[in-house]
DNA sequence: TAGGAAACAAGAACAATTACCAATCATTTC
DNA sequence: GAAATGATTGGTAATTGTTCTTGTTTCCTA
């Protein structure tokens, strides 16, 4: 956005980039469909697609592909790490220190040009490890 | 596989696991499809993701949930990160040791209960790194 | 305020995966 | 060894998530 000047503020830009910095998940674009709508009931989920590849492209949101079938996107670019929930699905940052000398390493041990790394940690979320032990009980 | 003694060792399912074992790649279920039929020609693409599946429940193989499209799948089950090309999407092992400790460090960061990891670097690989130079000069 | 580019909504198209189902095959029981 | 049982298969349909297309609207610029 900020990379080309003759890209519009359109209103729908607007919203889908203020909702998705109003949480701090990682929403689907179904889910930030969701969310817009509730304010722009008339929005195209093919409009909000392209303006999350779009925002995603010119770097002013973060496009995840962490495990699970769907992308995620993150209005937080600077580098973090996630940790994604096994049973339902949901992502959330981890606040462990970004490691970027690894990518030093990795272009050692490589014959790639490393750009960059990602650590996705798995695990169980608080809420469904209590769903979970309750459903033990009965 | 060895979890329920039901379960038959199919032709299918070994020559499935004898192909995946054959590569260093990271085919994807399409890739494995492709590469059981020659042997096989008459396997339906849904055998092929039913056993992959099965298989990688069971523990005997890895399903990558990596960036990209599709889901890909590995015959070595021991721990090890992954190099992910941007521009051709193949996948490569990469020989970073494994930072078990960093599971303690990220349980004690988060209110999850913390299984496991995955690091996954990406970057361009050699092959299309040349082909990009090559391009350039035309 | 007319012309043209950018963006839109709606829905079709697409790719990857999963679900279904009748036919087949292996195993157990008689 | 034949019948019953249950797992597995191939083929195909359905589903899911995403992208593309089409015709329309909106906004800038002259």
């Amino acid at each position: 956005m900020q990379l080309t000047p003759q890209m519009r503020l359109t209103t729908q830009r607007q919203i889908i980039l203020e909702e998705l910095g109003k949480v701090t998940s990682h929403p689907t674009a179904n889910e930030v469909y969701d969310m817009v709508r509730k304010r722009l009931p008339r929005i195209g989920l093919g409009t909000v697609y392209r303006n999350l590849e779009l925002m995603a492209d010119s770097g002013i949101i973060l496009k995840l592909e962490v495990g699970g079938t769907q992308k995620r996107f993150d209005a937080t670019v600077d580098p973090h790490y996630h940790i994604r929930c096994l049973s339902c699905g949901k992502v959330d940052d981890i606040a462990i220190p970004v490691m970027s000398d690894i990518n030093k390493t990795a272009a050692d041990l490589s014959n790639y040009q490393v750009l960059g790394h990602h650590i996705e940690f798995a695990g169980i979320c608080s809420e469904c490890n209590k769903a979970e032990k309750e459903e033990l009980i009965n």
